[in-house]
RNA sequence: GGCGAAUUAGCUCAGUGGUUAGAGCAGCGGAAUCAUAAUCCGAAGGUCCUAGGUUCAAAUCCCAGAUUCGCCA
């Protein structure tokens, strides 16, 4: 069993949950859902990220104090993640006693143990007004370079020019309107740029399985760049924790905000009587084998990749095993924006009547490992939804399940353990490979495709015919299409709990695991009569949600049809149809390999001699170098093709090819026939 | 400006030097009528961004350029 504490990025305090942030949320809870499933020890945490300047500035805005202001957001964020069925074992705020501690503890840590927190005197612009720092992003005034006016301190939204608040021309205070002044104070920065911490880093990130192989490769560049220390402290005003032992000084919001997924899982494990030390202490996870995952976007990578391990490791705690950092959320093709009208909040999309499986739904069939950016286009969840959702899965049940009720009362019979059932249990091992490998795309284009299955498996046996015809043989294909139901609301439980929970009483089942795979639904079982599963998506929602004034346009409108879904299923072994002609074009025969040798210079192909009978040979280059020795094949029977047109290639003239089994999962496995067999036989 | 990534069918994407580049969806043709939730079968669809190069062989490797998107200063 695996035990793992997986935390999903905390949400500033400052603003609404988004279809951004639930492409996360989504992607961790699926995820995680899956692995409870399978039985291991999950524990999902997560928090609001409740303190800087921003929040202070928005409480003050609306008269209310910051805690007032971070209780409301509290209870939005944890209503908006209830009704996507988001489902944290805990929900917590960095403003928590339990993160306090903990960040003061590793501060104290880094300071007194691993001396790596140094203090500097640095100038900043002052807001004489508001009496308060100003970061960048609140001072603004007019390029140095363009003469753009009304530009943020740190970069030219005109020219693209970067610099220092400092050398803006006529600068203003954004907050209160006025000149500000400068003034120095003095800041605690972790000394990042630390020889330890570089070597640590460079270990830690390389790490087989840390990190994404594109986060490694972004990280590489940042450690040609180097590092600078990062300040880690503000001062008063601040809504944040006190550092110890130095008043009016604050930790930066973005110290504890990691730091709130321990506070947080600290507060679990106070409710619920878990180990906390098993899980953060270095020596102990080492020795249970626990594991720390962090789902994030890619742009907070820099935070979890090497501040965040690198503070950990110093102040005696343990680092993240991985790391999964996915892409950002586009609308139409087009980037999240409030004056784009893109800007989507989870309550909107609630309040559209759309259904938040749909989306769950749409996110798990776009989503993979990878760091690249997915796109939410409202016409294809409509088609994604009816089509295969709907139309190809949940149809099943409603196309099959009415005969039982009204023919058998209720009542499955024994069902065949036929081809189309050993088919769906067969892809267990793959389907749950690419769940736990985040190729949620992949998983339901398997779980899609044995969808299709059922449903050409229901076409061929005609139902509706064998009512009038057989009844036995009526009740044994919907039985088994049953069974098959049953089979794939297994596989898509983790993305549609609500729906699978409503299957699982119709079905008249205990709730699934990934263990029920072995199970099935017995001889007599009784199933509840059928009532509507899911509704279609109803193009409105979307207008609806749409409606705003400066509503996203689609690229391209793609129209809905209900007419006609073709499917084509050419990997399907059973339907990719050709003539008996078609195949009698191909010559098979039996080799006899009499001499493999290896080709100098090429690194998969080997030459083969091939002894076909009745004095005829061929000389075949064959890439399977990499799964056999040239001793082992000698002497070997195998199945070649006599009649594929000659090849020239670099290391000489192939004439023609010996068949050999792999896939993704690699392997290369040379066909051989049974013993009797003599080369120069047909092969049909 | 420097660095990096991406560019493959109408759309979304697989495809890490090997025989004729693949899927899903959409569109097209047909069949079926159990399914308030529509399926099944079939045919078609490609300048693999462009231009050079390496190679017996390039979507894949190299060089240059275009476009898009990031990161950095």
């Amino acid at each position: 069993m695996r035990r793992i504490l997986v935390t999903s990025a905390l949400p500033y305090a400052n603003g609404s949950i988004h279809l951004g942030h639930l492409v996360e949320y989504l992607q961790t809870d699926i995820w995680v859902r899956f692995q409870k499933m399978l039985g291991h020890e999950v524990h999902y945490i997560c928090a609001d990220d409740t303190h800087g300047t921003p929040i202070m500035l928005r409480a003050e805005k609306e008269g209310i104090t910051p805690d007032e202001l971070i209780s409301r957001v509290s209870i939005e964020h944890k209503n908006d993640f209830n009704k996507f069925f988001i489902n944290f074992d805990y929900y917590g705020s960095t403003n928590d006693q339990a993160t306090k501690e903990i960040a003061s503890d590793i501060y104290i840590r880094l300071k007194n143990n691993a001396k790596l927190i140094s203090q500097k005197t640095i100038e900043q612009f002052y807001d004489p007004e508001k009496m308060l720092f100003l970061s960048d992003r609140y001072v603004r005034g007019t390029c140095p370079k363009c003469q753009s006016e009304d530009q943020y301190g740190d970069s030219c939204e005109v020219c693209g020019a970067t610099y220092r608040p400092t050398e803006l021309i006529n600068p203003i205070s954004a907050l209160s309107g006025v000149t500000p002044i400068r003034k120095e104070s003095d800041h605690y920065f972790f000394q990042l740029s630390d020889p330890r911490c570089l070597n640590f880093l460079e270990k830690w990130v390389l790490q087989p399985n840390r990190l994404q192989p594109e986060a490694k490769n972004k990280i590489k560049e940042w450690f040609v760049a180097g590092f600078s220390d990062w300040d880690i402290s503000r001062d008063s005003p601040y809504f944040g924790f006190e550092i110890p032992d130095s008043p009016g000084k604050y930790f930066y919001v973005w110290l504890d905000a990691p730091i709130g997924y321990f506070g947080s899982f600290k507060n679990l494990c106070e409710k619920k009587s878990l180990d906390f030390e098993s899980y953060v202490s270095p020596q102990k996870s080492e020795k249970e084998k626990t594991e720390l995952i962090h789902f994030i976007g890619k742009d907070i990578l820099y935070f979890h990749a090497l501040f965040f391990p690198a503070i950990l490791h110093f102040a005696g705690y343990r680092t993240p095993t991985q790391i999964y950092a996915h892409g950002f959320l586009t609308i139409n093709g087009q980037k999240m924006s409030k004056s784009r009208g893109t800007f989507i909040t989870a309550n909107d999309y609630i309040r559209s009547e759309l259904n938040p499986e749909w989306l769950r739904y749409y996110y798990f069939s776009k989503l993979n490992s990878s760091l690249q950016d997915i796109d939410l286009n409202f016409d294809e969840l409509l088609l994604k939804v009816n089509g295969d959702l709907i139309g190809k899965f949940i149809n099943i049940a409603s196309r099959t399940s009415k005969f039982i009720n009204s023919q058998f009362n209720n009542t499955l019979c024994s069902i065949v353990n036929g081809k189309l059932l050993v088919e769906i249990r067969n892809k267990e091992a793959v389907i749950s490979q690419h769940y736990d490998n985040r190729e949620f795309s992949k998983a339901l284009r398997e779980i899609m495709r044995l969808a299709d299955n059922v449903n050409q498996f229901i076409d061929t046996e005609k139902p509706w015919k064998l009512k009038e015809t057989n009844s036995k043989r009526l009740q044994i294909v919907c039985s088994t299409a049953l069974e098959a139901f049953r089979l794939l609301t297994l596989y898509l439980k983790p993305v549609l709990p609500v729906t699978c929970c409503k299957i699982e009483q119709f079905l008249n089942i205990k709730s699934l695991t990934w263990d029920d795979i072995n199970n099935r639904l017995e001889d007599g079982h009784k199933i509840e009569n059928y009532t509507h599963l899911m509704h279609r998506a109803d193009k409105k929602c979307i207008d609806k949600l749409e409606s705003t004034p400066s509503s996203p346009k689609p690229k391209k409108d793609l129209s809905i049809n209900n007419k006609k879904m073709e499917t084509k299923n050419s990997t399907d072994i059973y339907q990719q149809n050709i003539s008996i002609a078609d195949f009698n074009r191909v010559k098979l025969k039996i080799a006899r390999i009499t001499k493999a040798e290896e080709v100098g210079g090429a690194d998969k192909l080997l030459r083969l001699h091939l002894d076909l009978g009745e004095n005829i040979t061929r000389k075949v280059l064959a890439g399977i170098k990499l799964g056999y020795k040239t001793t082992d094949l000698e002497g070997k029977l195998t199945v070649m093709v006599t009649n594929l047109e000659p090849r020239k290639m670099k290391f000489g003239i192939s004439e023609g090819m010996v068949l050999a089994a792999s896939d993704d999962s690699g392997g290369i496995f040379l066909l051989s026939p049974d013993s009797g067999a003599e080369p120069g036989m047909e092969v049909k």
